[in-house]
DNA sequence: CGCCACCGAAGTGTAGACAATTCTGTCACC
DNA sequence: GGTGACAGAATTGTCTACACTTCGGTGGCG
């Protein structure tokens, strides 16, 4: 695991808190790596939005406010439409197959109210959508985005009770991409 | 301007060639500054999926397929509608107005045949609509694409009469977002 | 008591040097 | 003529040291 991965995983799971100072020497280390290395990947993360560095001042995490996370959340489902279609137009019956077994998984963890699961396995579908359209530019865009609002899913999307919603949404997703129909696939998303 | 911005600069007109090797010491004598800032703008530019970087091997101009160029164009349409769904919800008259002001003079350029200050317009029109739409995050996905796909559109956009397709469609956007509906301006775009 | 200049600590930005790696051209050898 | 080992050049990766900036506290002064 690279030095970056190592920070961004810190982040993303909330390890290093919003505000938090980010010092160079510190994290040099912490990771048993050298200073430049802790910059490089600073320079990194801040082109992916998670940390803000000024100059002379240092690095932090990146505070993302409820505005910001909404816009993220926008700008993923957008580019998610996109890929749920391109994976309408190319995808195989083995992958087919796969993507009905998480929906079939989905529905048993509903049913057993295991929402951890469910909500593991929400993820998994979104990322094999991702992958199976073979949109290499937006599964990346959608990648980082999901990063970025990582922090604050954690509180709003924890909360039990959107399985009920969000399960039948999922189903209509899979079946138009199963089904092979771009533009359903594209809506329902 | 930066060392990052000078380098994009010289990648997206072209003056650094697809495949160009980008040699940290000769860069940092021709832009009058340490290796380390090119080292650092390097890794910006990774990001940005202008440059390839390989280890102990240097950084080269990265090369765009037209598969890319295709999934480029495709992920920023998806971004953009939501820009002009949002800037149709938010627009002031001021900027309804100018808007209106721009698509007038692409019509003036179509009409005298200046394809330059047409595709000039259109550029405007389309970073104008962005910002009006105050949807920061999808804006700044939508320049990097923009940059990402720059040297392709030298070839396939600059033919000329594309004017003749294209005018009326960005007067229906532009339409569609001066008159506040934000599904019309998503479709039309 | 409040304000301002100043000083030291902390930390970043950067130049320089050196080790490590890859590429290139050469030469012996088959 | 072609092939592989090998030295040298070119270039990257990294460490160290140091200058520079910012921040917080401290003391003098009104």
């Amino acid at each position: 695991m690279t030095v970056v991965d190592r920070l961004r995983h810190r982040i993303v799971t909330g390890e290093l808190g919003p505000g938090e100072r980010l010092v160079e020497l510190q994290l040099a280390d912490e990771l048993a790596v050298g200073r430049a290395a802790i910059r490089s990947a600073l320079v990194e993360l801040e082109k992916e939005r998670l940390v803000e560095r000024t100059v002379n001042r240092g690095a932090t995490v990146r505070r993302v406010g409820l505005a910001e996370v909404i816009q993220i959340t926008e700008a993923r489902q957008a580019l998610e439409s996109l890929c749920a279609a391109a994976a309408a137009r190319k995808v195989t019956e083995s992958e087919a197959a796969e993507l009905e077994g998480i929906v079939a998984r989905m529905r048993a963890a509903e049913e057993e109210d295991r929402s951890l699961d469910y909500s593991a396995l929400n993820a998994d579908l979104h990322r094999r959508l991702c992958e199976i359209s073979g949109h290499h530019v937006a599964a990346e865009l959608v990648a980082n985005l999901r990063n970025r609002g990582a922090n604050h899913q954690f509180r709003l999307a924890l909360r039990t009770g959107r399985m009920g919603e969000s399960r039948p949404q999922h189903e209509g997703i899979v079946a138009a991409v199963v089904s092979g129909d771009p533009d359903a696939a594209r809506r329902a998303m």
